[in-house]
DNA sequence: AGGGTAACAAACTTAGAGGTCTGTTTACCA
DNA sequence: TGGTAAACAGACCTCTAAGTTTGTTACCCT
C-alpha cells in the first residue's frame, strides 16, 4: 500500500473512531485511550497524525460531522420541488433512524454545541458554521419554494427555518428517552398541521 | 448558630456555587475543586455532606434544578385563564432573561439530559422526572384551556405538549449563539402563528 | 539491496481528578 | 465548664488523563 493511501486510511480510521465515541460518551469524556485501544494504536500513531485532542476534533468537525448533517440534512432536500413536504419528509426520515437505532444520542451536532458551549469557543465556531450551512440551505429552499407558488408570500423564511432547527434539535433531545414511543408520530404531525397553514395552495 | 441549621446553609451553600458550575462547565467537566475552592472549603467539608460527586448532583436535581423549573417553566401557567396565551408569555420570558444573561448556556436541564444520556442512566431518570412534570403540567392547563374554550377541540394536547417543549428547548440551545440577535423575536412569532391555528376563537 | 524517512509502539512524565484519613476546631449540653 | 460529637481542614492516596520521548518497524527511492 502506497504510504500517502497508508496515512490517509489511519487518519480516517482514527478519525471515524473518534467521532463515534465522541458521540457516544461526550468530547470530554472520552479518552485517547478509548480510541486507540478500539484501534489497537497506540499514542505514538495518533500524535504522529495530530497535533492535540482539540485538533483532532476540529479535524472531525470539518471533515466527517460536517458531511454527516450535510448527508442527512440537507442533501435530501436539494433541488426538490414541494419544500414543506421535502422538509417534513426528511426530518421524518432521520427521526425514523434515531429511533429505530437503538444506540441513539441525539442530534450529534446538537450534542457537540451543548458540550462546548461556554468551555472552547474556538471549537463552537466550527460546529455553529455547519449549522449555519443548514440553516442558509433551509432559508433558500423556503425562498424558492415561495417564488415557485407553493409556500404562501406572508411566510418569513428566516424565522421558519431558525423555527425547524430549533424544534427538530430539541425533539431529537426528548428522544434520548425511549419511554416516548409516539414523540416522532406526535412532532411529525404537529409539525404538518404548522406546515399547512402556510401552503399557498391550500384551501385554509 | 444553631447547629442544624448551620449544616442545613452548608449544604445549601455547596448545592449552589455546584448547580451554578455545573451549568456553566458541565457535571464531568467541574472539579469538586472548582466548587471548594470558590467557596473557601474542604473535601473533608464536602465528603461529610455528601456520600459522592454523582449522589451530590441527584441532591441537586431534586431540590434546585427542579425547584427553577418549576418557577420558570411550571408556576408561571398554573391557573392561569387562556392557556396558549399564558405559555407564550411564559416562554417569552424565559428568553428574554437568556438573551439578556451575557452568560447564558443555554436550557439549564436540556443541558444535563444532554449530557448524562448514555453515560448515567441513573441520573438520567431524575431528569426526565422533572421533564415529566413539566410535560404532565402542559398537558393538563391545554386539556383545561380546551373545556373552557380557548383552545380548538380538534387539538392534541399531548402532542401539542410535546412539541411546544422540543421547540423550546432547541431554540434555547440555538441562542448560545450571540450571533443570532433576532432568534428570540422569530421563534415568538412562529409560535404565536402556530397557537392561533388552534384558538377555538379565532377566525382562521 | 540498503540507507533513510515515514509510520508507528510503548514506556514515561506530569497534572488533575475523585475519594480517604487523620487531626483540629466549633458548638451544644449535662 | 469541660467533655463529646458534629463540622470542618488539609495532607495524602490512587487512578487516569493528555502529552512526550525514545526506540522500532515498514516502506520507498536511488
Amino acid at each position: 500500500m502506497k504510504n500517502q493511501i497508508k496515512r490517509l486510511a489511519t487518519i480516517n480510521r482514527i478519525q471515524s473512531t473518534g467521532l463515534e465515541l465522541f458521540y457516544q460518551k461526550g468530547f470530554y469524556n472520552t479518552s485517547l485511550d478509548d480510541i486507540l485501544k478500539k484501534l489497537s494504536l497506540s499514542k505514538g500513531a495518533f500524535y504522529y497524525h495530530f497535533q492535540s485532542k482539540e485538533e483532532f476534533f476540529i479535524s472531525i468537525a470539518q471533515t466527517l460531522l460536517f458531511r454527516k448533517v450535510y448527508l442527512d440534512l440537507i442533501a435530501p432536500i436539494e433541488g426538490k420541488e414541494d419544500p414543506l413536504d421535502t422538509i417534513i419528509q426528511c426530518l421524518d426520515t432521520n427521526l425514523e433512524t434515531a429511533e429505530n437505532n437503538f444506540l441513539d444520542y441525539g442530534f450529534i451536532l446538537g450534542n457537540f454545541i451543548t458540550e462546548f458551549n461556554g468551555k472552547n469557543p474556538e471549537v463552537m465556531t466550527y460546529l455553529q458554521d455547519i449549522l449555519t450551512v443548514w440553516e442558509v440551505n433551509l432559508v433558500t429552499i423556503l425562498q424558492k419554494g415561495k417564488t415557485d407558488g407553493y409556500i404562501s408570500r406572508h411566510v418569513d423564511s428566516e424565522a421558519l427555518a431558525s423555527f425547524i432547527i430549533s424544534s427538530y434539535m430539541g425533539v431529537r433531545t426528548l428522544m434520548v428517552e425511549k419511554k416516548n414511543k409516539r414523540l416522532r408520530y406526535k412532532y411529525i404531525q404537529q409539525l404538518r398541521q404548522y406546515f399547512k397553514t402556510m401552503d399557498s395552495r391550500a384551501t385554509v
